[in-house]
Formats: structure tokens, C-alpha cells, sequence
RNA sequence: GCGCGUGUAGCUCAGUUGGAUAGAGCGUCGGCCUCCGGAGCCGAAGGUCGCAGGUUCGAGUCCUGCCACGCGCGCCA
């Protein structure tokens, strides 16, 4: 039990004995101005209506009521409206550390997820293309999330979903077609939503290597396997490179080879939801929220094809079969639409899946400033910033962070030029150097920092200001964590990030450890050796390396 | 027009599920290197939290209505 909770066991005690009714759960905060001290409650507030006495009277009923000296408390004061302020013993709060020295693996982690399978989709772009810098914003959310889900007791999976069928498909083997034929001397014709991209012509390429036989492309299916399989690979190369992996790909065009697609339509059909209009078949998406019914089946003469997002249904179903009573999937927004369809769909089934299965994380869109101005993301017209050309001018770490400072539901601006001109001042090698730095103490002191237990040492040494600072930042780790993987947030550890890096620069610049009585530096290299472990756990939730020198 | 999202310092964004005098980074201005790494530290200036109402002890946060911007609203994905 930490000391928060402790405190709040003891609050929640003295509450029934002044009569409040069963169930009072204490809510402790952080004081905004750290001068009103470590812990603060509003207690008495939300008391004074079932009590019918006023807020302040009984803070000090409160107060009168606890054993302090029990929980660590050296001060209460009531302040304000009817706040209670607790000051604790430096030593008592700093012990907290201690879990963190005796179990660096353990520090931060939950089990809210009792071990239960959780799949979660991210990035799943269209093999038409290298991955831009919308994927890039996926790529690093959706791995966060997951990661985040795993320090909370979750199994998670990580799945890529292949759009590998369809009309973006067929318009990919065209383009490649029409730039084999313009190699052979034949003039370009690029069909309507086709791919103008130089990459097709390095495909083509490579095709007409390959296959000297057919020089045109005249076999339009292997061309398309072929560029299929170039983008994957290249795809996966841009992944690699972000350091992301992925423990499922799943195929679209896999669930019409096994036949889940015409079963998924038949159940759908058997289930009653459906009716059929000018010659298509249409899903009644309105009986479950949706604006209008859609579409599943388009009619003869629109080519009879089914629409995506039944294969999408059919995938989701997948997903329950495969024992995931929980999915997460990271979108762009401008897939939003979709969500209302799957869902939809999935009722319609009446399989027993959950009215909010899957849950989705949407995130906005990303432009990309580069010269001072817009550069205009279209696969098609083949202008746009790829994540790997992220990496390469800025770094791995960098991207990431950027990527993950943000809430995922706000614009993301991500300006070229200026993450590049500003890689001395990104914040992500300021958190790195203060890890550096308490890495370097140790170096310097010549101290084996797997030593540093904590045993035996006089913990009310670490009561300077910066120091209590440093403490409490390093203790609000856990319920942090817990708390931004409940709200699939990881932005919320980049900010903790930061703040704990500010905290760790101010200590190290006010006070010394190394050359000091030696009762203050062992308390002092505990202290290090906690800031270090500390803002490493953060670094590796966000995907970041965790570098011992710069 | 309808749905979703956003609107907070010059710029980019946080804001602990309704708490105290609204914060950070960058930028600007002014200080600090015999020091465990100055890739750092300290300080200052800078705000009608889009606008108007409402809910209550208390609102950047919740409700309603407007305004602006983004995305979506296809038998495209």
C-alpha cells in the first residue's frame, strides 16, 4: 500500500466516525502551489451536505479525528473554502522510493487487466504506398497504447490489418500495368483514382526484371501480387525502422479465400436486417444509430462487389472468435464514419458482442509544414512526407515523442524543417540528458548503481525543496500510468516525462551528491539512482531509448 | 444542413474526470560556467480560457445556444 493510499484509509476512517455514510471514497490531489503542501483533500466539502455542517468545521473535526503520526502526516491545515492541506514527514514520503529500488520492473504496473486478451489494430494502411506521417501518428500512438495496456495486465496482441482487396487494389495493379506499358513504349495511361507515384515506376521496374516474359504486364493479377508484395515489404521496412512489430497481419483478401465474407453476409441476410434496393443489398444501419442504412452489396451494374466495410464486419468477427473479448482500434478521424458501420454490424449478428466492441482511439489529421508551407498528403498525386524520411532528418526517438506529446484527438502540425533546425532544443533530449546525467553520477562516483538498495539509509536526508519535488514526481509514476492506459492517453506520460526531467535538472544543479557527508550522499544516490529508473520506465512505455550518456 | 473533433500566452500545446492565484515548451528580455556534462539552471514580461447564458459553495472542465476552423456525410477505402 503506498502512503497515499494509506492516507486515504485513515481519512476515509475518521469520516465514518464523525457519522458520514458508508462508502466515502477520499479523493487526494496535488496541491497546484506545492508551498500548501504534498497532499490535499476536499473532504470536507463534499461532506458538508450529507452532514449539514459547514466544510470548514468539519476539516477540523476531520483533522481532530486521525492518527497523523500513522500515515506520515507532520502538518494539517485547513485552508480556503475547507480544503485540508497535508504536510508529510520528508522521510516518510521519500520511503516510498523504496519499491521502486527493490523492484525496478515492477514500478508502475497494474493488473487491471487480470490477463485478459486485448488485440489491438493500429496503422493498417492500404498496401499502396509507403507509409506517411498519418501513419506515423498511428504507428507510435497505437504502440504506446498497447504498451501501456501491458504495464496495466493486459495480453496484448498487436495486429496490422491488410486492405489487400478491393478497388484501391485493383487501382494499384492498373497504375503499375500503365507504367510497364509506358517502359514499353507505349503512352501513359494512369486510370481514374490510380497511382501516379515515382515508387510504381520503380515497381515496374523491378517487375519487368522479374518477369522478362511479361514485359507489359499483361497478367494483370501477378502484377498485382507483385506490387502487393514490394509496398508490404516496404512498409514493413518504414515499421522497422520506427522500431514498431506487429504479432498479427491480418489479410483482407484472406476472408474471401476462407469464405468469411459470404458467410458474414448470410447471417446478416438470415439475421432480418437487411432488404434489397435497386438491385443492391442494404445493411438497416439506422436500427443501430447509423444516419442512413449502407450499402453491402453493390448492384449488377455497379459490378455486384461488396462493399469494405463488409469484410470489415467479417474481420471484427474474427476478432471475437480469436477470444478478444476486448479490441482496440487506432484510426485516423477521417474514418470515423466507419465505426457507427462495424458496429452496426456486429449487433446485427446477435452474436453477444458488446454494444461498444471494438473500442476506438480516433486521432486528428497530421499536416506537414516543410519550406514554410503546407505539403499536400495524396498517395495519388504521389506528393507526400513519408515516416521514414521523419526518421532520417530528425531520429527515431524525436519522432516518436512529437508523435506522442499530443492528445490524439487534437490537429497535429508537424513542421519539418523546424523539428529538424531544433533537435538541440527538442524536449526529448532534454529528458534523455537527465537521465544521462544521474547515469553519469554513478559513473563519476564510481558507484555500481545495482547497489543502491536503500538499506539502511536516513531517508529524512532528502528534505530540500528540490528534493520533496523530485520525490513526489517519481511517486506519481504509478497511478499515472494507471490512469493513461484507462484513457488510452500516452500523451499524458510525455508530459510526466518532462515535468520529472525538469525536476531531476533542478536537483542535480542545486545540490551535490557526490563529496558530501556521506550520510547525504547515500541518501542523495538513492535519489539518483530512483530518477534514473524512474524516467527510464517512462522512456521505454513511450518507445524511447533510455541513452546512459549523450 | 447533419454527425464527430478542436478553440487556453506571440507560436505549439497541457490542464490530475468540478477545486485554491490557469501551466509547460519554443520565442522575447535579464542574470548564472574553478562545479557529479551549460544539450543545463534562475528570473521577468506575456491570458476576456472563441462568444453569450445556465447548473452550484466553486466552471478552462458539466448543460444549452451561437461563431470560427478541421474531418466525415459515395453502390470509395
Amino acid at each position: 500500500m503506498t502512503h497515499a493510499e494509506a492516507l486515504q484509509q485513515e481519512l476515509a476512517r475518521a469520516a465514518r466516525a464523525l457519522g458520514a455514510p458508508e462508502g466515502v471514497a477520499p479523493v487526494l490531489e496535488r496541491p497546484r502551489d506545492p508551498a500548501f503542501g504534498d497532499w490535499a483533500t476536499n473532504l470536507a466539502m463534499t461532506l458538508a451536505k450529507p452532514l449539514g455542517r459547514p466544510p470548514r468545521a468539519i476539516a477540523e473535526a476531520l483533522i481532530a479525528a486521525m492518527d497523523a503520526a500513522a500515515v506520515g502526516v507532520a502538518h494539517a491545515e485547513i485552508a480556503g473554502p475547507g480544503f485540508i492541506n497535508f504536510r508529510l514527514d520528508p522521510g516518510f514520503q521519500a520511503r516510498g522510493l523504496l519499491a521502486l529500488l527493490a523492484h525496478p520492473e515492477q514500478w508502475g504496473r497494474h493488473n487491471v487487466g487480470q490477463g485478459a486478451r486485448v488485440c489491438v489494430e493500429f496503422v493498417s494502411a492500404n498496401p499502396t504506398g509507403p507509409l506517411h506521417v498519418g501513419h506515423g501518428r498511428q504507428a507510435a500512438l497505437g504502440d504506446a497504447i498497447s504498451t501501456l495496456l501491458e504495464w496495466t495486465g493486459w495480453q496484448v496482441d498487436r495486429e496490422f490489418y491488410y486492405n489487400d482487396a478491393g478497388t484501391q487494389i485493383h487501382n494499384l495493379a492498373l497504375s503499375t500495368q500503365a507504367r510497364l506499358r509506358e517502359r514499353a513504349g507505349q503512352p501513359l495511361a494512369i486510370p481514374e483514382g490510380g497511382y501516379h507515384g515515382a515508387y510504381i515506376r520503380e515497381i515496374a521496374d523491378r517487375y519487368a526484371e522479374a518477369h522478362p516474359d511479361d514485359a507489359h504486364g499483361d497478367d494483370l493479377e501477378a502484377v498485382r501480387r507483385f506490387a502487393v508484395a514490394a509496398l508490404r515489404h516496404e512498409q514493413d521496412l518504414d515499421l522497422q525502422a520506427f522500431g514498431v512489430r506487429f504479432d498479427t497481419y491480418y489479410l483482407e483478401s484472406s476472408l474471401y479465400a476462407d469464405g468469411r465474407v459470404a458467410r458474414t453476409v448470410e447471417a446478416l441476410v438470415a439475421s432480418g436486417h437487411t432488404y434489397e434496393e435497386d438491385g443492391a443489398l442494404f445493411l438497416r444501419t439506422t436500427a443501430f444509430g447509423d444516419d442512413k442504412d449502407r450499402v453491402m452489396r453493390k448492384s449488377a451494374a455497379k459490378g455486384g462487389d461488396y462493399t469494405y466495410f463488409v469484410p470489415d464486419v467479417a474481420y471484427h468477427v474474427t476478432k471475437w472468435e480469436r477470444g478478444y473479448r476486448r479490441a482496440v482500434n487506432v484510426q485516423g478521424a477521417d474514418h470515423h464514419s466507419t465505426t457507427t458501420r462495424v458496429r452496426a454490424g456486429l449487433q446485427a449478428l446477435g452474436l453477444g458482442i458488446p454494444e461498444g466492441y471494438p473500442d476506438y482511439v480516433l486521432h486528428q489529421m497530421v499536416t506537414v509544414m516543410k519550406g514554410g508551407e503546407e505539403v499536400k498528403i495524396s498517395k495519388r498525386a504521389g506528393s507526400y512526407v513519408t515516416v521514414r524520411d521523419l526518421i532520417d532528418e530528425v531520429g527515431r526517438d524525436a519522432v516518436r515523442y512529437f508523435y506522442l506529446m499530443r492528445k490524439g484527438d487534437s490537429h497535429l502540425v508537424f513542421d519539418v524543417d523546424l523539428a529538424r533546425s531544433q533537435s538541440d532544443e527538442n524536449p526529448v533530449y532534454y529528458i534523455q540528458m537527465a537521465h544521462a546525467r544521474m547515469c553519469g553520477i554513478f559513473r563519476v562516483g564510481e558507484v555500481d548503481p545495482a547497489t543502491v538498495t536503500g538499506e539502511g539509509v536516513d531517508f529524512a536526508r532528502l528534505a530540500e525543496p528540490a528534493e520533496q519535488e523530485l520525490v513526489r514526481m517519481l511517486l506519481d509514476f504509478p497511478p499515472l500510468v494507471r490512469a493513461a492506459a484507462q484513457h488510452l492517453e500516452p500523451h499524458r506520460v510525455a508530459a510526466w516525462l518532462l515535468e520529472t526531467a525538469r525536476a531531476a535538472h533542478t536537483w542535480y544543479h542545486r545540490h551535490h551528491v557526490l563529496g558530501e557527508p556521506e550520510a547525504i550522499t547515500r541518501a542523495r544516490l538513492v535519489l539518483a539512482r530512483a530518477t534514473q529508473l524512474g524516467l527510464a520506465a517512462g522512456l521505454r512505455i513511450l518507445g524511447l531509448s533510455a541513452p546512459e550518456r549523450m
